[in-house]
RNA sequence: CGGGGCGUAGCGUAGUCCGGUUAGCGCGCCUGCUUUGGGAGCAGGAGGUCGCAGGUUCGAAUCCUGCCGCCCCGACCA
């Protein structure tokens, strides 16, 4: 493709507007272009590889048997509201104003659907039906580019099998297909395995990459692969003990004392010798949760523990319920349900409110002062602690979610009626999975790992050209010829080229734009080396660059490319 | 949806507090000449509803009111 021809408007500042770097990439290489907020029209290099990635998940998704569809965006609404989804979706889906319509935010209904009355057979199962096509969510805040838009494309697929163990072996394949499918594209990532809960116990998978621009956080063990989502991951943090002789409680005058860090520097003591209190409300009654030191209380897992959802008390109300304000609240005399961490089981000689403002209490020991107390794994896991499953050291990082695999199983098929005849003749439903991936956030993840000061830096196997081929000085009869022979017979020999042969551009520009474009190889074609019949090469990724003889041109390149 | 910031030429911005000629600068763009291995030089030129609407004023990019858009943080995320 020669750039003289062709539409890619690079960027030499970075737009206001961009913050993460492949977004300020993608923008700056000229690969997409703001159409409205999360809404983006990809140009015609950003397409490129967006159909690169397409390709290599219908490779990988055909390859265990998938089938591919084109699904209309475009849904009547009914077929909605006969799974609840419509409420469930709520602000989130789009609808039309001039008809029942709704945009599909993602497809199980219109897949269900299809299956009904046509999957009628155990003998027609399993299936595995995919696409890869154009979402909308209205997202309350589109952010970070391409990673969270209104409008966006994901490849969906769903397996249809007569039986939950069926739908293992669906749930299974892919699984290795999309650890090959990432694989393939370059992107250094993990899963995060989680059993759902709240879906009836249905197990699902995250693919995962770690990113400042992500909007989970996990913790993650780079040792063994443990890795869960922070607001359920478990550690084993570095274990306390309490020193001293076993006092008994006593009330200390501790004034203005509020916090933690306030308590340790009145009385010289560690934070590690406190329990902070906190008030819920579960189901109109409070419940006192204990937390060492400054530790904060995980709400996700403190409603796993209750079963129920909480919200913290309000100021008002905790002074009903204890006698005292924020800052002042203890666990002895308080007297509805406490739990605390676990972190605090066996520790004695501890400080805590007193229910009594501007009042603590010392000596405290929980299992001998406060009756019917509960121990419960409350807290969120850090960096630093050790891995519940080796011991060894995890990781909490934001990360990225880049695709999910679901087994979904009958939710769908009961709702739309879709069943079919088992063997023995009894009509059941079709026990579903779901798996999905984001097409565009895989290109954004992939820049996110893959970037240096200059620009993006790609991969021999994920890259818009093989290589970038610069012509300097084109106005030059010998650089031109040279150039246009190199950029032929380079096509000719399977490569894919990308040709500056930008007449007005400088030598800078071009050096610039490229490094920028981030294309693996470059080769440079100038006067100067032309004399000596070189032409120079110039690998992206480590910036190791050498003259060579142009008749020695295209071993080098094949050299290049086998130790990319 | 809550909090914060921003909106001036294709991009990046000055000017706004404290109203006053023709809204300035860099990049990019067009023409010509020169230059040609790390984002060129000279000369000439085009390009603006100062986000939109209303108001105050002799006079509004600037002050007031309402709206729209974009970014960031948070909430939300089948």
């Amino acid at each position: 493709m020669r750039i003289s021809k062709s539409f890619i408007p690079t960027l030499k500042e970075v737009p206001t507007d961009a913050v993460i770097p492949s977004h300020v990439l993608m923008l700056r290489a000229g690969l997409v272009r703001m159409l409205s907020a999360g809404i983006y029209s990809f140009l015609p290099v950003g397409y490129k590889m967006v159909k690169k990635v397409s390709d290599i998940i219908r490779e990988e998704m055909d390859a265990i048997g998938g089938q591919e569809f084109h699904l209309p965006a475009l849904n009547p609404k009914e077929i909605w509201e006969e799974t609840g989804r419509v409420e469930a979706f709520g602000d989130t889906m789009f609808h039309l104003k001039n008809r029942d319509y709704v945009l599909a935010p993602t497809h199980e209904e219109i897949m269900t659907y299809h299956s009904k009355g046509v999957l009628k057979s155990y003998k027609d199962l399993p299936q595995i039906w995919y696409q890869i096509q154009t979402k909308f969510r209205n997202e309350a805040r589109p952010r970070s580019g391409v990673i969270r838009g209104r409008q966006f494309l994901m490849k969906d697929s769903y397996s249809f099998d007569k039986s939950f163990e069926a739908l293992d072996e669906s749930y299974d394949l892919h699984d290795k297909a999309y650890r090959k499918i990432f694989e393939r594209c370059g992107i250094d990532f993990f899963v995060v395995g989680a059993s759902s809960g709240a879906m009836g116990g249905s197990k699902s998978e995250e693919f995962m990459v770690q990113s400042d621009a992500g909007e989970d956080t996990v913790a993650h063990c780079k040792t063994c692969g443990y890795a869960a989502n922070v607001e359920v991951a478990k550690s084993v943090p570095a274990e306390v003990k309490s020193t001293g002789d076993k006092k008994e409680v006593y009330e200390i005058h501790t004034p203005n004392v509020k916090s933690i860090d306030e308590l340790c520097e009145f009385l010289s003591i560690h934070e590690q010798e406190t329990a902070k209190s906190r008030v819920y409300i579960v189901d109109d009654k409070p419940v006192l949760i204990l937390m060492l030191g400054n530790d904060e209380v995980n709400e996700t897992k403190l409603e796993s523990v209750l079963g129920a959802s909480v919200r913290p008390g309000h100021p008002e109300e905790l002074k009903k319920i204890t006698g005292a304000d924020a800052g002042s609240i203890g666990p002895v005399g308080f007297t509805h349900r406490i739990i605390a961490d676990e972190r605090l089981k066996g520790l004695y000689n501890l400080f805590s409110g007193a229910n009594k403002n501007d009042y603590h209490i010392g000596g405290i020991d929980l299992e001998r002062d406060v009756t019917d107390i509960e121990f419960a794994d409350l807290r969120t896991a850090e960096t630093g602690e050790k891995c519940v499953r080796c011991g060894k050291e995890i990781d909490v990082f934001k990360a990225i979610e880049l695709g999910h695999i679901f087994k979904l199983g009958t939710k769908y098929s009961e709702g739309l009626g879709a069943n079919f005849l088992d063997e023995s003749g009894i009509a059941k439903p079709l026990v579903m999975g779901s798996y999905g991936i984001g097409v565009e956030r895989v290109l954004a993840c992939y820049i996110e790992q893959n970037y240096d000061e200059k620009g993006i830096v790609w991969k021999k196997e994920f890259t818009p050209f093989d290589i970038q081929l610069l012509a300097l000085n084109i106005k030059k009869d010998a650089v031109r010829e040279v150039a246009d022979k190199l950029y032929d017979d380079l096509g000719d020999k399977g490569y894919e080229v990308l040709y500056d042969d930008r007449v007005d551009a400088q030598a800078g520009f071009k050096f610039n734009d490229a490094d920028l474009m981030g294309v693996p190889i470059q080769i440079v074609v100038g006067e100067r080396n032309l004399k000596e019949n070189k032409v120079e090469y110039k690998v992206r990724k480590t910036g190791e660059r050498d003259l060579v003889a142009i008749d020695e041109l295209y071993s080098k390149i094949e050299e290049l490319t086998s130790n990319l």
